[in-house]
RNA sequence: GCCGGGAUGGCGGAAUGGUAGACGCAGUGGACUCAAAAUCCACCGGGAGCAAUCUCAUGGGAGUUCGAGUCUCCCUCCCGGCACCA
C-alpha cells in the first residue's frame, strides 16, 4: 500500500486534535516545562525560517512530553505592525481584515505541519482582548515614574514616517526597511528602561548561563557600562558649570581644552553673550555639524571639526583657565555633552589637538620610554605610571585611577559615576496599526492618562489606510475628541500608537492564562508555568526583543506579579535557512515555499530534513536532493515495517532480556536497539544536536535492514527494535510514527507513549576493539573481550606479532594501557 | 580597534585528550528490469602498491602530552556584534 505520507499526516492531525492530545493545565503536582518559539508576524505565510525554528520546538515539545513532563507549547501572532498598513494600501483593505486572514491562513499552516500546539492557548497582539493589558501595563509603568514625555531628537525613518527606538537603528538604518535614518525633533513617549540598566547586565552573568555566549556578549556590549567620575569645569563669566564624565580621572593633569557637543544647551547662552561676528561664526559652524548625517558623524577615522570659543573653564584641580572648544565627535546622547580633554592620553583628544594646535601634556609614562608633548605621534591609552600629576606622581595607572578618584570626591572635585550606553526605550510610532497609547490631552488637565476601569482604549478597525504622511487616526476627529477622565471636558485622544516590541514584551506570561479577563495573566498560572525554559528563535533579536522582554519581566517582577527575574532560562538562536549561498528572500527570488514541499514530500520529510541537514545553530543550506534524501530515509522507515508487518505482529511485543541471548550477533543488534536510546536521548537532551539523534535512528534503521532474524528470538529482537526506532522517531516525524505504530497494534498513541527506557545490561558490549599503538601511531587493532586488566591487555599487545616486529630492536620505554580502549607502547630505537 | 564565534573529504557535517571523517548528499560499481525509475547491496579523503599494507592529512607555526581536530601560545583568513562612548 506504500508510504501514503498526504493520507497518514492528515488522518493523525485530525486524531490529535479530537483528542486533545496537546492540551495542557498548569498542576502544581507535576513536573513543568515551558517551550517557546518566537511568535511570527503574521506576513502571509509561513517561510522556511518559521518551518526550522517550529520544527525544533515541536520535537523538543514532543519528546519532553513523552518524558513525563507537563509541557506547555503554545503559539500565536504578533499581529500589530507596519506591513499591515503597506498591505492594505496595496490591496485596498483594512490592516485589521488582512491580519486576522493572514492569522487564520498561517494557523492552518501550522496545523498542516503536524505541530503540537496547545491551540487554545492562541494569543493575538492585535486582539483587544490582549493589547488592553498592553495599554494596563504601560499605565503601570508610568504610575511606577518609569513613564515619560520628553522633546528631543529622536531617530526618523521617512518611508515608514515613524520614529524608531535606538534598537532599531541599524548602522545608522532604520531595522524594517533599510533608510537611513534621519533626526527629528519631537515630543515622544519614553520608558525608563535604563533604570534597569545594572540588573539588565548583572544577571547576563548571574542567571543567563543558558544563552549562547554570542547573544550575552551582544547585550553587554549594547548596555554598555562604564565607570568613571563625573567632574565640574566652572565658567565664572557665564555664571555656569559644565560637566564632564571621564573613564581617566587619572589623566585629570592632562587637560588642554573643553569639547562641548555643538548641541551643548551652553551653546545657546556663549552664542548671547559673544560679539555678533563670532557667533555668527559659531552658529555657522554648528550648522554645519547638524547638516552631517549621523554616519558621517560617527564614522571611525572621521575628520574632527572644532570651533574655539571666545571662553574658558577653571580646571577643577589648578583653577587655571581652560579653552572651551565646540566639537563635532562629540555626542550629545552619550554622558553630559561635555568632555575633559586630554590629547596625550586620548587618540580622538590628540587627532583634535594637533589639528588646532592645542597643546599636549603627558601625564602617564609608559615603562622604559618618555613622552614628549611635542614630539608624541599617537596618543598613550595604556597603563603607565603618573607623572606631572603632583602628589600622585609614579602611581601605577590602576591604582592612580582609584586613588584620584577617592581624592577628588574627598575634595570635591569629582564624584563616582556609571554610564550605560543604553538609552531610555521610545516607544511612540506615529502609525495606526498598533497599540493606542492611553493617555488624553486636556487643555486644562494636561496630558491625563486613561482610567484603567476604561480600559481598552480601542483602536477603529474600520478605516481606509491612505498614503499620507501621517496616521490615519489623525483624520477620525469622532475617535480623537473624548472626554477629560479628570475634569470631564473635552480633550483630546493620543493618536500614536505603542512600538510593537512593547506587544512582544509579555505575550509569553499571557500565554499562560488564555482568555484570563482580570488581568494581563493568572499570577497562579505564570508562577506555574514561568520561566519559560526553552526559547527558541533568531539571532536578530539579541538586542531587541531579548532586551525589552527581560525589562518587563523585572518590573511585573516588582509589581509582584511574576515571582521570576528573567523570563528565559536557556536560549537557541537557530540559523538562517540559505539557499544558493544568500537568505532566502522575496527580493532574490530564492524562496522555497513551505506549503509546496509539504504537499511534494509531507510535513514529515520536511521536519526531517531541516532538523537533519545542519547543528540548530548554523545557517541551513536548502537542498531539494537532501529533502529527497530524508524522504528516502521515512520511506525506508516505512516499507521496513510494512514488509514484514505479519512477522512483527505474529511475534507479539515481548521482549528477550540480554541475560538470555547467546548469539553474538542477536547481542549486538539488541545492544544496538539500547545505544540508540541513549545516544538519541543524550543527543536530544544534553546537546540539542538534533542532527546527530536523526543520525542515530539512521543508524539503527540501517541495522534492521542487515539484521535478518531467524526464529522465534530474533523476531522478537526485530519487534522491539522497530517499536524503539518508530518511538524515538515520533518527536522528528510524528505522523508516520503514529501510522505505523498504530500498524503494528500497539496500544494508545505513540505521541503520548512514554520515551523508551534503554535496559542497562543491554549497553554493555561482550568486546571490544582495543587499539595497539606504538609511540602513538596504531599499529594494530585488536578484537578482546570486555574487562581485562592493564598486565593482561599489555601482555597480549607485546604478544602480537606484527606489533613484536614493529618494534624489533628497539627498547621498551613505557607502556600506556587505557584499559578497554589502547595499547600505546613507547620504545626508542 | 575591542568583544564573541569559527576554519575537518567534492558538499552538509560526526568525533568524553585515545581507531579522524559517524550519518546524509553527490559520485562509482553491482543486483532486480526488455528498459528506465524506484528499491536493495557494495565502494567512496590524497599519494604509493596486484595486495596485505604503508604514508600524508582536521587554515599556518610553535608548545604541553605516551598520545592533540580537541588543551596553551602566536599568526592568517571568515562570520557576527560594538565602536569618535569620553
Amino acid at each position: 500500500m506504500g508510504y501514503d505520507f498526504q493520507a497518514i499526516e492528515t488522518k493523525w492531525q485530525k486524531e490529535w486534535a479530537e483528542r486533545r492530545c496537546f492540551e495542557v493545565e498548569a498542576d502544581p503536582n507535576k513536573p513543568r516545562f515551558y517551550c517557546l518559539e518566537m511568535f511570527p508576524y503574521p506576513s502571509g505565510a509561513l517561510h522556511m525560517g518559521h518551518v526550522r525554528n517550529y520544527s525544533m520546538g515541536d520535537m523538543l515539545a514532543r519528546f519532553l512530553r513523552k518524558r513525563g513532563l507537563n509541557v506547555l507549547y503554545p503559539m500565536g501572532f504578533d499581529a500589530f505592525g507596519m506591513p499591515a498598513e503597506n498591505a492594505a494600501l496595496k490591496y485596498k483593505t483594512k490592516p485589521h481584515d488582512w491580519t486576522w486572514q493572514n492569522i487564520e491562513y498561517m494557523t492552518s499552516q501550522l496545523k498542516r505541519m503536524g505541530y503540537s500546539y496547545d491551540w487554545r492557548r492562541r494569543v493575538e497582539s492585535c486582539n483587544p482582548d490582549y493589547y488592553r493589558w498592553n495599554q494596563w501595563i504601560f499605565l503601570q509603568m508610568y504610575r511606577k515614574g518609569l513613564v515619560y514625555r520628553k522633546t528631543a531628537p529622536v531617530n526618523w525613518c521617512e518611508p515608514c514616517g515613524t520614529v524608531l527606538a535606538n534598537e532599531q537603528v541599524v548602522d545608522g538604518a532604520c531595522w524594517r526597511c533599510g533608510t537611513p535614518v534621519g533626526r527629528k525633533n519631537l515630543e515622544q513617549w519614553f520608558i525608563r528602561i535604563t533604570n534597569y540598566a545594572q540588573e539588565l547586565l548583572d544577571n547576563i552573568d548571574t542567571s543567563l548561563s543558558g544563552w549562547p555566549d554570542r547573544v550575552r556578549t551582544m547585550q553587554r556590549n549594547w548596555i554598555g557600562r562604564s565607570e568613571g567620575a563625573r567632574l565640574s569645569f566652572r565658567v565664572p563669566e557665564l555664571d555656569y558649570t559644565i560637566e564632564a564624565f571621564t573613564t581617566r580621572f587619572d589623566t585629570v593633569y592632562g587637560i588642554t581644552f573643553i569639547a562641548l557637543a555643538p548641541e551643548h544647551e551652553l551653546v545657546r547662552i556663549m552664542l548671547d553673550k559673544m560679539p555678533a561676528e563670532k557667533a555668527k561664526e559659531m552658529e555657522a559652524f554648528v550648522a554645519r555639524c547638524a547638516a552631517q548625517s549621523s554616519i558621517e558623524r560617527s564614522a571611525v577615522g572621521g575628520e574632527k571639526l572644532g570651533f574655539e570659543t571666545p571662553f574658558t573653564g577653571r580646571h577643577p584641580v589648578s583653577g587655571e583657565p581652560v579653552p572651551i572648544w565646540l566639537a563635532n565627535y562629540i555626542l550629545m546622547d552619550y554622558g553630559t555633552g561635555a568632555i575633559m580633554g586630554v590629547p596625550a592620553h586620548d587618540q580622538r583628544d590628540f587627532e583634535f589637538c594637533r589639528k588646532y594646535g592645542i597643546g599636549i601634556i603627558p601625564v602617564i609614562q609608559p615603562e622604559g620610554e618618555h613622552l614628549d608633548g611635542a614630539t608624541m605621534e599617537v596618543a598613550f591609552e595604556g597603563d603607565g605610571l603618573s607623572c606631572n600629576s603632583g602628589r600622585f606622581d609614579g602611581l601605577p595607572t590602576q591604582r592612580a585611577i582609584q586613588e584620584m578618584i577617592d581624592w577628588g570626591e574627598r575634595e570635591g572635585l569629582c564624584q563616582r559615576e556609571v554610564n550605560f550606553r543604553l538609552r531610555d526605550w521610545l516607544i511612540s510610532r506615529q502609525r495606526y496599526w498598533g497599540t493606542p497609547i492611553p493617555f488624553v490631552y486636556c487643555p486644562t488637565c494636561g496630558v491625563v492618562p486613561v482610567p484603567e476601569d476604561q480600559l481598552p482604549v480601542l483602536l477603529p478597525e474600520d478605516v481606509e489606510v491612505r498614503e499620507v504622511g501621517h496616521s490615519p487616526l489623525l483624520d477620525m476627529p469622532e475617535w480623537l475628541a473624548t472626554t477629560c477622565p479628570s475634569c470631564g471636558g473635552p480633550a483630546r485622544r493620543e493618536a500614536d500608537t505603542m512600538d510593537t516590541f512593547f506587544c512582544s514584551s509579555w505575550y509569553f506570561d499571557r500565554y499562560c492564562s488564555p482568555g484570563h479577563d482580570k488581568g494581563a495573566f493568572d499570577t497562579k498560572d505564570t508562577d506555574y508555568w514561568m520561566p519559560v525554559d526553552q526559547y527558541i528563535g533568531g539571532i536578530e533579536h539579541a538586542c531587541l526583543h531579548l532586551i525589552y522582554a527581560r525589562f518587563f519581566t523585572m518590573f511585573l517582577s516588582d509589581l509582584g506579579m511574576l515571582k521570576v527575574r528573567e523570563p528565559f532560562t536557556n536560549l537557541l538562536t537557530q540559523g538562517m535557512v540559505i539557499k544558493d549561498g544568500a537568505k532566502m528572500s522575496k527580493s532574490l527570488g530564492n524562496v522555497v515555499d513551505p506549503t509546496e514541499i509539504v504537499e511534494k514530500y509531507g510535513a514529515d520529510t520536511v521536519r526531517l530534513f531541516i532538523l537533519f541537514a545542519a547543528p540548530p545553530q548554523n545557517d541551513l543550506d536548502w537542498s531539494e536532493q537532501g529533502v529527497e534524501g530524508a524522504h528516502r530515509f521515512l520511506g525506508r522507515v516505512w516499507r521496513c515495517v510494512e514488509d514484514n508487518l505479519n512477522d512483527l505482529k505474529r511475534h507479539g511485543t515481548d521482549r528477550v532480556p540480554m541475560a538470555e541471548l547467546k548469539d553474538p550477533a542477536l547481542r549486538d543488534f539488541k545492544r544496538k536497539i539500547h545505544s540508540t536510546i541513549v545516544g538519541v536521548t543524550h543527543d536530544i537532551d544534553e546537546e540539542k544536536q538534533f542532527n546527530t539523534a536523526i543520525a542515530k535512528l539512521m543508524e539503527l534503521t540501517n541495522a534492521l535492514y542487515a539484521f535478518k532474524p531467524s526464529d522465534e528470538t530474533g523476531y522478537r529482537l526485530q519487534r522491539e527494535a522497530v517499536d524503539v526506532l518508530l518511538n524515538c522517531l515520533s518527536p522528528f516525524g510524528p505522523h508516520i510514527a503514529e501510522e505505523l505504530w498504530q500498524m503494528l497494534g500497539n496500544p494508545g498513541l505513540v505521541s503520548t507513549a512514554p520515551w523508551p527506557v534503554p535496559e542497562e545490561d543491554a549497553l554493555g558490549a561482550d568486546s571490544v576493539t582495543v587499539v595497539v599503538q606504538i609511540n602513538g601511531k596504531v599499529r594494530a587493532k585488536l578484537e578482546l573481550p570486555v574487562g581485562l586488566d592493564e598486565a593482561k591487555l599489555r601482555e597480549i599487545a607485546l604478544a602480537e606479532a606484527t606489533v613484536r616486529e614493529r618494534i624489533g630492536s628497539a627498547t621498551i620505554l613505557r607502556t600506556i594501557v587505557v584499559p578497554d580502549r589502547l595499547v600505546n607502547i613507547v620504545v626508542k630505537a
